[in-house]
DNA sequence: CGATGAGTGGTGCCT
DNA sequence: AGGCACCGCTCATCG
């Protein structure tokens, strides 16, 4: 990794574009020949681009220029002034660790896989992920009478979440009957998916969400906060 | 801005809760108190936190740990072997003159706005951000017959803005009449919003949201790419 | 490669 | 401060 401290320029060119006028900052180069600018304020840099291929030129002022080019766009770094700079090797790619992260949606929905019963007595899980023609839904769980509820888990629910559970639902019941082994007892049954219920389950619930589910008749689940001692990591 | 690179490992407490294992990393320290742990691939650091307190302590080993925290959330981050270490003085947040964007969603928003008639023969504009009861809805306009469109402005348009197009179509229903200054004439009309059509304006339409829409009965409209040629920044 | 959705999302705007 | 939507979001995953 190298870190050069210079009074630089940018022009980004890409998805959208943008300009970045002349100041002292840091720009950080990665192995991967990933690139970002940073000032001295929050962790975002200023531009970034990542994996791309670097050319120097030299413009008519005899200033160096760094083009970062990738695939749908480029980054044209000018150095106007260096002030200094750094190398060092960091961990390679294959001994880094990488973060380990508790407390997931993803941990969030296993768990609920795991417990159905917070959904409603005798409520059985069918399957993660569930494929709908609208994207695929956390969970697909059954009622004792074998109505098909579609379950948004979410860490925090807002607004989109019940646009999410409604566009599964809605797909869903277009399916009609399927014919599928039961979830516990294996015997083949009928399940009649024109009659999916759709569930929003999350630790917190905002107002505006509660409002909104209530109007599209969609049943909320509040996720007790004690999931995460009895998650138990086990597939 | 300094620049320190060592063995170090982290526990982060928070919105979530990580664990980064000890390896060879630069961590990054920005005069506002940011902190952020990269290693050398991408530009997202492992771990980070802004404007956090920074407090240094000795660990049982004799190793130094330093504690930065914020509001709700902690992170501590133990260096087990300092390799070395870099400062230097950034443009000031004072003097950044910061990153100049063209292109966004919002100028596309404007240039629609006074550019009503791409979306079809003798729409008017009445409002940008029009309130409604599900969150303001992008841009609202009428047809000549005085039936009010709510667009979802988008520069690539997927799934979710079908969604939101629908959520504040089904709040603008609900409204009903509406005595308001016609946007040329001013004369007094009165607008029946029970009639609301929903719409997609985007330069990109997802061939998944044009199917949906259909389905919705939302209208699109793809937005020329000249349109960023004839933009007029004035309001 | 595009499509989809999570994220300690960040960031700005408005209530 | 909380709610809401945008972002050159970034990133992982899955088809």
């Amino acid at each position: 990794m190298r870190v050069i401290f210079a009074d630089c320029s940018a022009v980004y060119a890409g998805r959208g574009d943008t300009i970045l006028a002349r100041a002292k900052r840091a720009l950080i180069i990665k192995s991967d020949g990933s690139i970002s600018i940073h000032n001295d304020s929050a962790n975002k840099p200023l531009n970034y681009m990542k994996m791309a291929n670097m050319e120097e030129t030299i413009n008519e002022q005899g200033e160096r220029v760094w083009t970062f080019d990738a695939r749908h766009e480029s980054l044209a770094v000018t150095l106007h002034e260096l002030y200094s700079e750094v190398e060092e090797e960091l961990v390679s790619k294959a001994d880094e660790p990488g973060l380990v992260a508790s407390g997931t949606e993803a941990q969030l929905q296993q768990w609920i896989f795991q417990n159905p019963h917070i959904l409603g007595e005798g409520i059985m899980s069918v399957q993660r992920e569930f494929p709908t023609g609208n994207g695929p839904v956390d969970l697909l769980v059954l009622t004792q009478d074998l109505t098909p509820i579609a379950v948004e888990v979410k860490r925090v629910a807002t607004l989109g979440a019940a646009d999410q559970a409604r566009r599964y639902v809605e797909s869903l019941r277009e399916v009609g009957e399927v014919v599928m082994p039961h979830p516990v007892t294996y015997e083949e049954i009928t399940v009649d998916f024109s009659r999916t219920i759709g569930r929003i389950a999350a630790l917190d619930l905002r107002p505006r969400l509660l409002a909104i589910a209530e109007k599209r008749g969609l049943d909320t689940t509040q996720v007790p906060a004690f999931w995460r001692s009895s998650y138990d990591e086990r597939e």
